[in-house]
Parts: structure tokens; C-alpha cells; sequence
DNA sequence: CTATTAAATAGGAATTATTCCTATTTGTCA
DNA sequence: TGACAAATAGGAATAATTCCTATTTAATAG
């Protein structure tokens, strides 16, 4: 498969920059290019480590302060982690989180189920809703199998 | 309405403490009593300052420490918040948040579509699910109307 | 009732994550 | 090209959380 031009790339990140009227620098585009390609759930520390070797002078609170700045923008969104510092999601599509709350730990799945839910009209009343997302809290595999783990015994069963 | 007696309240609580072999201290119940009572979702500091009146030489360390063990055993929620220390929800019973990302509020709703979904099975192969909440990602309508807010104009709209 | 033991605690120190501050640089627009 | 507001780098400050260790205490068995 044919990579795309970097331009094409940049192209949809251009509009949304003019269209929030915020400035093209280049430091934004390092971390917007650094994040389309990013898996998982980057931390501001990891993409500043990714993006320094491509701009060896930029500084942490840049990264940080741009990431929360595409939060704002609908181009990521935040995840909070317990236990640890929070990450950043490039992944805008339809998705849910299963959060093992042991270690800390967050898997990302897929239900049609969960995107075709409504909004309550209560809530739409009151509130604009951008994103939907369930979240799944419990213990992955290897956790339970961990000495010394034990369940607290009030895990959802699916209906028959 | 009276008021339970103090050892009728605290029943459940030493169940389940023997059932976690968790010793039964002062420290701890009197965590779990001011929980029972809490609004809204605490943070560990505003636990501190409100168990410190009844128990006035415990510890942040405690206090935070006894509240992630509460969470390990489905006592309570942990909520993340952007921008904020975590915050802790007593409120067991299902229900769902709406998280406004301007001003970091969390509003609980209730749903019975929300409560009815089911767990996708192969989600049920590799975890344990303990609780399962919709979150909805926002903005609040006092946020909405503060000045120089721009929408990202991607809101979620129910189908007719 | 007492002794034993592992768990829990208090207090403070250390660590980690995040935000703030300010001088300087830079993108945008006329 | 010049002016200006926005953005940045670098470091300092703050805030939240966890760690460390000596001491205390709840649970258990004798």
C-alpha cells in the first residue's frame, strides 16, 4: 500500500487548525503526524519522546499543552488512567474501553450494539454531546490468575 | 425519617470486610460511614477533611489508601477527572455520567437502554466485568454559553 | 486474658504529573 | 515588510499520589 504524501496527510489537520484559528506551526504538525500514527493510548511523556527525534528542541509542556488543544477540538480524546498519567486516544472512531482495574490497563473493543444507543432526551436537553463510549471496569485475565487475587464476587452475567 | 443505628449501618460493611480479610479499624469505619453519607463524588482530600472532624489525627495516606481499597472490593467507584484529582462514587447502583470537558463536572443520569446492554461475549471470554457505564463526553450548557467558546461541531445527534 | 503476629496506621519524605511563568520567537494578516 | 497576538522553550512551582519506616492495633490461638 501506497503511503500518502505528507501534504495529503496534513491537508484535513490545516482545515481544522483555520477553522479554530490557531496557528500552523510546525511543532503541530510533528505531534498531529506523530499521533495519526501512534497505537494504543500515547501519554504526553511518550509523544514527547517520539516527537523529539524529529524536533530535538521542542519542549514537554509544547506536547502537552498541543495534545489537550486537539482534545479541544474533537481530534483526540482523553483517557484518565488510574494509577498513572493520562493518555491520549487518536482513535476517533466508535469504540469502547474495557479498564482492567487491577493493572490499570485499558483494551479498546468494538459493539454495534454500543454505537447504535441514543442519547437520553434529558440529556440532550441539558448537555452537547460529542462522544459515547462505554466502559467496561473489571479484571483481565492475567490479573485473576495473579496470587493472591480474589473476586469480589459481582460480576454482570450476561441474560440467557 | 429516623436514622439507623449506627451498628445496623455498619453490618454490611464488617460482611464484607471479613469476607476480604480486612481488619475492621476505627480508621476504616469511619471511611465508610462519612462514604455512605457523601454527595456528589469526593476526592480523597475532601474525604480527609471530613473524617478528620470525627477521627482528627488519621491521615491523607489513610484516608486515600483505605478509599483504593474500598474500590478493590466493588465498595466504590474510582472516577478519573481531567484536570483534577480522582474522585470517588459511592453510588453503586447502575448508572452513567456525563463529563463536561470544559469545566471537568460529572453529572450521574439513569437509563434503563443503558442498564439492559449486554456484555459482547467475546469481551466476556477474556474479562471479568465488574461495572459497565456509558459515558457521555461534553459540553455543559453554562460552559456553552461562556464567552469565546467555539463547538467543534461533531455533537452526536439521535436518529428520528 | 494474654501473647503473638501480620496488617494497618501516622507522619513525613519522595516522586510523579501537570501547570504556570516569562522572555523570546514565530505565524498571520494588513 | 511590519505589527501584533499567539505560541514556544525552559525552568520553576504546584498538586496529587505514593512510598518509607517506626509504631500501633486487630485478630487469632493458647
Amino acid at each position: 500500500m501506497q503511503k500518502q504524501s505528507v501534504s495529503d496527510c496534513l491537508d484535513p489537520f490545516i482545515e481544522l487548525c483555520k477553522k479554530f484559528d490557531l496557528k500552523i506551526t510546525p511543532q503541530r504538525c510533528a505531534i498531529y503526524k506523530e499521533l495519526t500514527q501512534a497505537k494504543n493510548h500515547p501519554t504526553a511523556d511518550e509523544m514527547f519522546t517520539i516527537v523529539k527525534k524529529e524536533f530535538p528542541n521542542i519542549s514537554y509542556d509544547t506536547v502537552n499543552r498541543t495534545l489537550l488543544t486537539f482534545a479541544e477540538i474533537g481530534l483526540v480524546d482523553v483517557i484518565l488512567t488510574k494509577g498513572g498519567p493520562r493518555r491520549f486516544d487518536p482513535d476517533m472512531e466508535n469504540h469502547h474501553h474495557f479498564h482492567c482495574i487491577h493493572c490499570g490497563k485499558i483494551v479498546d473493543f468494538y459493539s454495534d450494539e454500543f454505537d447504535n444507543l441514543g442519547i437520553p432526551d434529558h440529556i440532550q436537553d441539558d448537555f452537547t454531546v460529542y462522544t459515547k463510549r462505554v466502559v467496561l471496569n473489571g479484571v483481565c485475565q492475567k490479573c485473576r490468575k495473579k496470587k493472591g487475587f480474589r473476586d469480589h464476587g459481582i460480576a454482570i452475567q450476561n441474560k440467557k
